[in-house]
DNA sequence: CTGTTAGCGCCTTCAC
DNA sequence: GTGAAGGCGCTAACAG
């Protein structure tokens, strides 16, 4: 019948080592010079004796930091929000801090959960990839924490974003193909109303092509075979050059392998692009030409700048572009 | 020149009601039957006219639980890890916890000081995919919240284990291969000794096939042409049908569409199989037949056991099979 | 129904 | 170089 653990204190460690409480809480904090090598010791001793730990609740209410950072994405299920994690992580760590990752799954009402949750005093600072506007990040998290976002872009946000070139790169894209002679282009993506980003990528491709098809795949719903079946009709319909632009890498993935294998994007009549952030997409047709964002430098970009809004520094720049490259 | 915003507590709360702060208390916590219903709206018009928020830290000191669980991951990038967070996530949701993933990227140093953050009282829970051994972790957690193992088998371990039955199903797909005439494998995965899970797919190929060939990937620095001209040579030297038996996605994706494309791949002389999470495998080529995992249960099994553990209840079985399916 | 009070475990002056 | 004591914000008896 095992006993309730009970879980030492600085009080018990403290009367172990037989100094006081204060002396241990000088040890705990690296306060080593005002104190004699043995006493050191034998706090040294008690605490692991003991198999002391701190509390880091008791200690939070002092020091008001818990050195935890909440980073909330919109999917954790997107390799683009698991980089920024692991950017994140990886600065975060070289500076004594650690990172979690929260995930609002795209639903609004959860989303406030989470921040409400990072409001009550837990975190030392907020990364999130909106889904909100900002009235309802303002809304909820009423501390004064540094607040950084991550690939979205809001206007009159009075935080620091970090976000990709959008529109620049995708019509960079678009330019390039053009040039080629490829002057038709269906694009293929999620629904363009519901992300600033989606929209930001049309508008790139827009500023230089005037034949563009759109082909609005629904995330949850839809129907493999119509879509491909769709594609396929709008391929063959046109005399003109044609490419498939997949503003999501899940599209690229989904439809133009069996594209290019029953011989529809042959490179000539037609060919395929789009964003890509893993590597997969490149192993399809490794001569085909994507548009790789860098979401760990992103996420890093991140830390960078709330370790240094937690040191008290001041960022300048509002917005930090991470630039896609295509290629 | 904005002031520093005073955070208003539950004293501030009080005063403004004009009630006790155990009145506040009360409020906060549900206890409304106990109060008259002008004082409730009172401390509500209070607290929304203070924005204030409780300090979780200070709760938790009393009620010693935070309602936060850690997931803590072997690697976030992972399909796998991802869909079990997001399992973990909407069962502990629906039970008033909020779940949380950290990311120990395989590396011990970074685990132990995961779990040791874990360890300082800010988590009611743990569930881990550990990477380290058991030893281990009871070394770093000597508080005794409940844990929960997901995705390792660990043999005397003393806390409930979520894992997938991976010998069964791979002697399933492995026998079927070899009634239809399949009597070669190629065995594609990441180095065996490392890892317990792919041992186990291993010996389930093992125990019914006596041809086999292994060829082992590194994960981070692999040369993509040089094991794909390997798997054609292996494919190509013997007149034997063969199957590729990828243990882990990441290889059937990278290796396989190509292997189809140039025609290795024929589903007479040579077939593929494998593990395969993600919808995407299967887009390859529909008829090929792989194992999923359900990692979204697995998580779901977990956080149900970390509840009922909360909530003082024991778990009998010690391990809880999550089973695969051959298809 | 409501208020008073004693801590939770720790850090931080202020003394000695 | 070390200790005593107050208080961080909250909850949970215990009174009334």
């Amino acid at each position: 019948m095992p006993e309730k653990k009970h879980i030492a204190n600085i009080k018990d460690v403290a009367s172990v080592a037989k100094v006081s409480t204060a002396t241990v809480s000088r040890y705990l904090n690296g306060n080593l010079n005002r104190m004699s090598s043995k006493t050191a010791e034998r706090v040294k001793v008690a605490i692991e004796k003991l198999e002391y730990v701190p509390n880091s609740a008791a200690r939070q209410m002092i020091t008001k930091s818990s050195k935890m950072i909440a980073l909330i994405v919109a999917n954790t299920d997107d390799y683009f929000s698991t980089e920024v994690f692991k950017g994140v992580s990886s600065i975060l760590e070289s500076y004594g801090y650690i990172g979690m990752m929260l995930d609002s799954d795209s639903d609004i009402v959860r989303e406030r959960k989470l921040m409400s949750v990072v409001n009550s005093n837990t975190f030392d600072g907020l990364i999130i990839q909106p889904f909100n506007s900002i009235g309802s990040i303002e809304e909820s998290i009423h501390r004064n924490i540094p607040i950084v976002i991550v690939d979205r872009e809001m206007d009159q946000a009075p935080w620091v974003q970090v976000i990709t070139n959008n529109y620049e790169v995708s019509r960079e894209a678009a330019s390039y193909f053009m040039k080629q002679g490829f002057t038709r282009f269906i694009v293929l993506t999620s629904k363009l109303s519901a992300a600033t980003n989606r929209r930001e990528r049309y508008r790139g491709i827009e500023s230089v092509a005037k034949n563009i098809e759109v082909l609005e795949v629904s995330e949850s719903l839809y129907n493999h075979k119509e879509i491909y079946d769709n594609l396929v009709k709008l391929l063959t319909e046109s005399k003109e050059r044609t490419v498939i632009f997949a503003l999501k890498e899940r599209w690229l993935l989904e439809f133009v392998p069996n594209l290019i294998l029953k011989g529809y994007i042959d490179n000539v009549k037609a060919t395929a692009t789009g964003f890509a952030d893993t590597t997969m997409a490149r192993q399809i047709e490794p001569k085909m030409k994507l548009i790789s964002q860098d979401p760990f430098l992103m996420g890093a970009g991140c830390a960078e700048i709330m370790v240094k809004r937690l040191k008290g520094e001041v960022q300048k720049e509002n917005v930090i572009v991470v630039p896609a490259t295509f290629h």
